[in-house]
DNA sequence: TATATTTGCAACCGATTGGTTTCTTAAACA
DNA sequence: TGTTTAAGAAACCAATCGGTTGCAAATATA
């Protein structure tokens, strides 16, 4: 199975998942607790996200300690780049059309 | 059906498209050239693609061009805000213990 | 007008998804 | 030691996904 980091940020659960443990890291009852899911499917969802290495785990005796590798989040960030540029570009023409609509006015 | 702009980039083929129609408007034959699927399937993309408003058409003839909602694709970069302040920070953090090191090497 | 081209839609198919239930393993604790 | 707690794994299920084939509608062209 193929995962990749976009496929991961699909599902609203998981994109909850990350957010809620992007500043603290939690267990996977901890987690649950916030959803209305069963503990098990939680799991699943950190199964996934540990495959394609947005999380990392960390024993604590019985309890696992999951927390984001927020590096990982740049991935998206990269992909987003070359539209950026051509955002920040119209953006630009728009401020031109207005500055001009302005001129007119006066 | 729920469609949202991160099931919309899931799929590797659709951000093929959303990337090839990003600065040019292409009709859905054109963008089937690209790639190795029918002229069907990315119809079917180019449809959720719409209906998440990623895309829009323009109707010339009877070719439709599509063309890439620029503006949509600030949704993504607008969830990432939440981490990118988190990663600046880490980085910070990072460039702190890399100079404490350099001023120990003195 | 008859034919070719562009496109969307419906029906179908195998694979995958997200969820549940059940079971097992391992650690903490009485 | 026996019991409780935390967690992952396996088996199953309905729904959805991405793809294909076949067809219909609309426009262009001979």
């Amino acid at each position: 199975m193929r995962r990749d980091i976009f496929q991961a940020i699909a599902d609203p659960t998981r994109r909850a998942i990350i957010t809620l443990i992007a500043l603290q890291a939690m267990t996977p009852n901890a987690i649950a607790d916030n959803f209305n899911t069963t503990r098990q499917s939680v799991s699943k969802h950190l199964r996934i996200l540990t495959e394609c290495e947005l999380v990392k785990q960390e024993q604590q005796g019985r309890e696992i300690y999951y927390s984001l590798e927020i590096q990982k989040m740049k991935e998206v960030d990269k992909w987003l780049n070359q539209f950026r540029k051509i955002w920040e570009t119209r953006f630009d023409q728009l401020d031109k059309v207005l500055s001009t609509i302005k001129k007119q006015k006066k």
